[in-house]
RNA sequence: GGACCAGUAGUUCAGCUGGUUAGAAUGCCGCCCUGUCACGGCGGAGGUCGCGGGUUCGAGUCCCGUCUGGUCCGCCA
């Protein structure tokens, strides 16, 4: 036996036993005859004491740090109690030690905070696994991957496995693919998620399906991103939307609070797409703190009259004019106010730049348009966002889209700098009605100025009212007609996400079950009849053999794991995650592949162009 | 596909407008220390300044290229 305890359990009550103890040297401290040694395990650290004979011996077995030690002696209360230590009160009084194993000083500190660059600790992921709060967090992983498991389980789920090894998909991302040696010439695709298989699980009768599940994209990553990440994949049969939501919403519920002891909210609050985008510019609102968008003008239509014909032609050239209010804001800076400005500016956002009023105290406006603007003028823009006296109205005018994301993004690093996005609150939501449809201009139809992709994946249904929409038009967009005069940019999908403090947590749909629903959807997506046979002949003949209404949703659970965390970085919740290159630094993987086994897989390379 | 930032001791970083022998902290090694817990004190070792080219009397510093890492935009149904 290597241990009758760990290092994080010895208490007061232990005194006068007999222990042995086995872990990691995490620091040593020398006195002349005497040494102290910190022992660490994933259960804490225990103080052991060298003194006399054993300090003695330690000139023939030195320790250093990392090396894996044994040790025996007995518990004993502290002369000198250390508070910060679970264990404080006690010390282990070494009577016999063995080195298990030798250690090389370690290229980072092993410690709570470490001195290592990312890079070297991707490297050494296993020595950074070692830390407290790595071990932390896959732990709350493990947690949250068994309270998912519980609840599914109590509320009739059923996990079932699908393959790894599948068809390439047209639709949605870059799929990860893998040569096939007994078929030359022919690859599999690994999954970007189970979509149709869970789908067919519905048709088979299984009627609720979970898995947790690895899914693969071959994309450009982000720090947030993985090209290999997991889900929460859930389908149902028989259910509508509603049915969908209040299943999902009570998981999340059950996982907070188990996992993070929170109380979400009953119900989770709603709100459409067009609302979200509206209010917040963005499809995934923050609610931790309110400063909505004022939309001043949106589309060349005026909703505050102050704007049009106001004599300054950044306003009235501009296609939309958005606002923010900062409370209290007034009291800005010039520097502060030209460091947002510059923050707007900068090529991710792309805005010309920033107009302001302060809403000084005593009533006066203050605008850095006061030249063009009368203070009626800007009175009635004040009026219109409601700002009181001693706020500050930020203004961005440009084109819609690009005005509307960098207002978004103005109100998340304005929430971010006044301290409204705290880690520990949580602010959950639903976001319905989608447009089924995005339009894209990179790729044409015959006949048609650009095409619509799917919005969310080609399986989700469009809102039963919206489905004669799609019956009865052509998807073509004819030349000199605007897209967003197309009957089909007025569809709305099925489809919902789960917001929880800005960020996307899951989405789903109720799913076409009809064929000659889903026969339309793959025309409208531009994939003629014999393309659709050939890559989802299997779904479309499923569909021929009576399947079930149904619908269901997907969960990012590493992004899940790093909300309940308190974290930004997904990666410090996966145990070996990949570089923003989609490179794993410690295998220095990926890599070349030698010339036999290539051969083998009748695969012979080529140069690139250029 | 594009933009920006960084690369100097084991590690984290400083090094100004180019100018003598490239610094700090920490870690490492040695000596001293019986109550430390980020122990303390004294001493020491440790550098192809990512790589290649250029400008210059002279380059860690300026220019070009390249590699690596990071962040973002596009992309990610």
């Amino acid at each position: 036996m290597y241990r009758t305890h760990t290092c994080g359990e010895l208490r007061l009550s232990d005194a006068g036993k007999k222990v042995k103890l086995a872990g990691w040297v995490q620091r040593i401290r020398k006195f002349g005859k005497m040494t102290f040694v910190d022992l660490r395990d994933r259960y804490g650290i225990t103080q052991l004491v060298f003194t006399e004979a054993m300090n003695q011996r330690l000139e023939d077995q030195p320790l250093n740090r990392e090396y894996v030690i044994q040790a025996e002696g007995r518990v004993v209360e502290r002369s000198n109690k250390n508070p910060h230590l679970p264990t404080g009160d006690v010390e282990l009084v070494v009577e016999q030690f063995d080195i298990l194993n030798e250690a090389k000083t370690p290229p980072f500190t092993i410690e709570e905070d470490t001195d290592g660059g990312d890079d070297l600790r991707m490297k050494y992921r296993y020595l950074d696994l070692r830390r407290p709060p790595l071990q932390r967090n896959l732990l709350l992983r493990y947690r949250a991957s068994r309270a998912v498991r519980e609840y599914l389980d109590q509320h009739g789920f059923v996990e079932v496995e699908t393959p790894f090894l599948i068809k390439s998909t047209p639709e949605g991302a870059r799929d990860f693919v893998v040569p096939s040696r007994m078929n030359p010439h022919q690859f599999y695709a690994l999954p970007q998620s189970p979509q149709t298989f869970k789908q067919l699980l519905m048709v088979s009768g299984f009627d609720r399906y979970y898995q947790i599940v690895r899914c693969f994209r071959d994309e450009d990553l982000r720090a947030d991103r993985q090209p290999e990440f997991t889900q929460v994949d859930c389908e149902m049969s028989f259910v509508e939307q509603e049915d969908v939501l209040q299943v999902f919403e009570g998981m999340m519920r059950y996982v907070f609070k188990q996992v993070a002891g929170v109380e979400l909210p009953d119900p989770f609050p709603r709100m459409s797409w067009d609302e979200a985008m509206w209010k917040y510019g963005n499809d995934k609102p923050d609610l931790r703190f309110d400063m909505c968008l004022h939309n001043l003008k949106v589309r060349n239509q005026i909703h505050c009259p102050a704007v049009d014909k106001s004599g300054f032609g950044v306003l009235d050239q501009a296609e939309t004019i958005l606002a923010l209010v900062v409370p209290n804001g007034a009291s800005y800076t010039r520097k502060q106010l030209d460091e947002l400005t510059e923050w707007v500016k900068r090529p991710q956002i792309g805005m010309q730049g920033l107009l302001y009023v302060r809403c000084q105290p005593e009533g006066e406006l203050k605008s850095s348009a006061d030249k063009y603007l009368s203070q009626e003028i800007l009175r009635q823009i004040q009026q219109f966002c409601h700002a009181q006296p001693g706020d500050l109205i930020l203004m961005l005018a440009g084109k819609e889209d690009r005005t509307r994301k960098a207002a978004a993004e103005l109100r998340l690093e304005l929430g971010e700098r006044l301290g409204l996005r705290q880690k520990d609150v949580f602010k959950p939501l639903w976001i319905l009605d989608f447009p089924l449809f995005e339009y894209s201009e990179e790729e044409s139809l015959p006949g048609s100025v650009g095409r619509w992709v799917a919005r969310h994946h080609p399986f989700t249904a469009p809102r039963p009212e919206h489905i004669p929409v799609m019956i009865e038009n052509s998807p073509l967009i004819p030349p000199g007609t605007d897209y967003q005069d197309h009957p089909y940019a007025g569809i709305k999908a099925n489809a919902y996400d789960m917001v929880i403090n800005g960020q996307e947590v899951g989405g789903g749909s109720i799913r076409i079950f009809r064929r000659d629903l889903q026969e339309k959807m793959f025309a409208a997506l531009g994939l003629s009849p014999e393309e659709a046979r050939q890559k989802f002949g299997f779904l479309l003949g499923a569909f021929e053999y009576g399947a079930p209404p149904h619908g269901g949703i997907a969960f990012g659970f590493d992004r899940l794991c790093a909300i309940l965390g308190g974290s930004d970085t997904i990666r410090d919740f996966i145990a070996f995650p990949k570089n923003n290159a989609g490179r794993d630094m410690m295998l220095d993987a990926p890599s070349p592949l030698e010339e036999s086994q290539l051969r083998e897989l009748h695969i012979c390379l080529r140069k690139d162009q250029n």
